[in-house]
DNA sequence: CGGGATCCTACTTGATACTG
DNA sequence: CAGTATCAAGTAGGATCCCG
């Protein structure tokens, strides 16, 4: 995701607007968005707002730095809003915006695409390996 | 990405897969596939096979290591067939397999948010940030 | 042209400790 | 609970050089 750039800022008009364009800010967002823990927080809210340590427990294995981090920029980037309850424990929901709750359709996809490919590419990777393992030699 | 994970390798029944599981390894694939320079080499890849240097030339200031290696791991994935044609400057080219393709779709729609809400988001970014220089003071 | 092999740095990420 | 701040370290990724 590349931490905090806090770079560019300009905005190219739209038919000029290229994620291969090495420049264009929109290659950042696309770092952003095309993110394993994005992917991840992002469908984690998909069903209405969650509290931190929600999120913490739901994505397995996050790092509370890793999970604070996100969240931060989500909320920068204007797809997530952050609520505080001054309440004892204190309390913090985060919600998808209109903005993320459109980022969370093709991410969903993605994620999908993962699960429901797994058996696919494991054979592939199968294939491959073995094949590596037969033709190895440089014939020395 | 994480370079070269080789690990793992069993595939938990289609009902128990969980991206959100962190020993799950259709996490892992999740982590190649929402990746930016996965995002755009497959998208490169949707109109047709493509050389290697076609494809550096497309993915403006993506490093031959990077693209190598990106290309390596779809190809051992599943998603990429890779051809040589043992001509004499020699010539390599790159294409979708079916399984790609599947993948391609859902990837589009990433790239086509990144450029279709760039403004909404640098829009985002900057209320956040004039917010920010107006609390800031822990009030030292 | 299309890489493979190295070297090296910088950013990313995790682990800890402390706070409102 | 929900962070922030620091420190340590792993590694992603760029730069180079070389080869078939």
């Amino acid at each position: 995701m590349g931490s905090m750039q806090v770079k560019t800022d300009w905005i190219p008009d739209a038919e000029v607007r290229d994620v291969y364009s090495r420049q264009c800010p929109c290659r950042d967002l696309l770092d952003m968005l095309a993110d394993k823990w994005t992917a991840l927080t992002i469908g984690a809210l998909e069903d209405g707002p969650r509290r931190f340590g929600q999120l913490r427990v739901k994505l397995e294995g996050i790092s509370q730095k890793m999970l604070t981090q996100t969240l931060r920029t989500l909320e920068r980037d204007g797809l997530v809003t952050r609520t505080v309850y001054p309440t004892v424990p204190l309390r913090v929901d985060y919600e998808l915006t209109e903005l993320g709750r459109s980022a969370a359709e093709p991410l969903a996809a993605v994620r999908a695409w993962s699960t429901g490919n797994l058996p696919q590419v494991v054979t592939a990777r199968r294939a491959f390996d073995q094949r590596a393992a037969d033709v190895p030699q440089p014939s020395s």
